[in-house]
DNA sequence: TTGTATGCGTTATCAG
DNA sequence: CTGATAACGCATACAA
């Protein structure tokens, strides 16, 4: 910028000026202008973000920490993300908190965060709790909103789905199909999914469903966790005649096992989802599921994080927006057999 | 920092040195040391990014520009890409470039590259000529390497599959099998995949196959794609007994649609795909196809990107890597009906 | 209408 | 051993 201003004959200043096109009280200037444009262009003139920065300017950065890149769930709420930000002008930068043992790196991917214009927390990780604390502290420099974090926590932005409504409208489809003894898999380990597990206890419980032990799996959120907890169904004295996955990925390894082990779904066996994950429409058979509104919710997050004058407005009770989730009835599920 | 010198009496040069440890002629602080470091924790010191990368030192910040974020053997190198960076103190920013229209913003997204100390792009991105371009004129300044780009491209960095291997080997496998009539789905788009195509078009031709037209379908990376690509492959005359798939998502899409069409999956045909992604295991059938290194080359990617030392280190010519995809074989391929 | 000077937070150079 | 001070690139209050 010295150079373009030394080239154009001018003070630097009066690049910046220009360059801005900042208001200023005596209008414009007629054709200086024209020499300090064309001197840009010239030098291929890129402004220094550091010192713009330096400056106290936004750096137009948002920070996504997520709990597992590899789920292909949360890869697809980050590709909504980036889009998301994007259209508003702002750049994703990644961190993951993968492991446990990430923590510390976690952190100071968080500390770093002070060069991010907003932050928002992608699937639940209480379960890192150095992690979370430092967040909060963060929190109070810079909006952190915490998307599919189960309950609200308190100190935070909170953009969640209605778990309970999701699993009440899955268990709804199932019960209508005739089925009454349905079990449940899920990873106990997420805030989020022991919310969903929850609201199929309050459900069965309701409705004087069956329960006998066993019905509720816990198994790690990976395919290879949805096979494990179809071998143990499968495995139970009393076999369920349906499942309710926590989330698609479960879902889909089940259906893998189901068929290993030629049991037909949905005609022996019926399986739903949770989340619609791009693949869940791609399974063999097409997976019965309960779709989250990705979209909006990461839409409703970006904006709580970087559009201040949202971020207090009246409807968003203490920060939290809540989304409810739709069922989509596909092939996977069907009535039990007589 | 200014106000942690004045907690701890000192003046601010003397805190910096502290802090960063400075190697100085005369050796070190003796306790001054202590009550810097005792007020900087106190005070929550956190070193302001923006100042220091004014200062000119590296960002720490690798910038990732990727085809297709959507499609999950991208999204799966985006993890591996953003573990690899983190295990080297690097945090990666996101950069899309979905769609041709896009393209505008990707190149803000470069521009803002100048943050970055190193880019790879994911994914061959030469129809958006403009991107490229300016891709060109940042490698001046940092390291751009280009993984999955196809062809090696001058004035990149590259790091890249041998399609032609994987492709050989997976034709290999279905030809052993006793297949003869064998077709292609791809998408002709990306550079990446002509090189598939081409590769196949060089082994049916070595071979003396027959190859009707219809055998190479066009189909956009996509599951959709991939049913589409089936429903035109069985509306042929000479129905193919087995198809080699670009990737995994065309073959998971075919897979879909083959038993929407009631044709049975080995038995009635055969179908291969590439890449691996982690999805392929849980198809039903399991999908036998060529697994592709992924963490392998962006670990490689990344080495390139950042470790200047290595960049044009003696064993990687014009700075290209080429690595070896390997067959897996599982349940979605055996020999043709008799 | 445009130039001058100052500060943002750090590091590095140079004196004490 | 440590304190002043310049410089990094930009925006802006102030002077001309």
């Amino acid at each position: 910028m010295k150079d373009i201003a030394k080239a154009a004959g001018v003070a630097q200043s009066t690049v910046s000026r220009i360059l801005n096109d900042t208001p200023l009280p005596v209008p414009i200037s007629p054709e200086t202008r024209e020499r300090v444009l064309a001197a840009a262009e010239e030098l291929a003139y890129r402004p220094n973000p550091h010192a713009r920065g330096l400056r106290g300017a936004p750096t137009m950065l948002l920070g996504a920490i997520v709990r597992d890149a590899t789920d292909p769930f949360f890869a697809g709420a980050i590709d909504a993300l980036s889009l998301e930000a994007r259209q508003r002008g702002y750049s994703v930068v990644l961190g993951h908190a993968r492991a446990r043992a990430d923590e510390a790196l976690a952190l100071a991917a968080v500390l770093e965060a002070r060069q991010c214009d907003g932050i928002v927390i992608v699937g639940d990780m209480r379960s890192q709790p150095r992690l979370m604390e430092d967040l909060e502290s963060v929190h109070v420099h810079v909006p952190v909103v915490a998307v599919w974090h189960g309950a609200h926590q308190e100190g935070f932005l909170t953009v969640n789905v209605d778990n309970r409504h999701g699993i009440a409208t899955a268990l709804r489809h199932l019960t209508g199909l005739g089925h009454r003894r349905i079990a449940f898999v899920g990873d106990p380990e997420h805030g989020d999914i022991r919310e969903r597990q929850a609201a199929y206890e309050a459900y069965v419980a309701g409705r004087g469903l069956e329960v006998p032990p066993g019905y509720v799996q816990h198994a790690r959120n990976t395919f290879a966790g949805g096979v494990a907890a179809f071998e143990a169904l499968m495995a139970l004295p009393e076999r369920p005649t349906a499942v309710a996955a926590a989330t698609d990925v479960l879902a889909i390894g089940m259906l893998h096992a189901a068929a290993d082990q030629g049991i037909a779904v949905p005609d022996e066996f019926s399986v739903i989802g949770f989340d619609d994950i791009p693949f869940a429409e791609m399974t063999v058979p097409a997976l019965t599921t309960v779709r989250m509104p990705v979209e909006k919710m990461i839409k409703a997050a970006v904006e709580m994080a970087v559009d201040k004058r949202l971020r207090n407005a009246a409807g968003t009770p203490r920060g939290l927006r809540m989304f409810r989730p739709t069922i989509v009835v596909r092939r996977s599920t069907a009535g039990p057999r007589p």
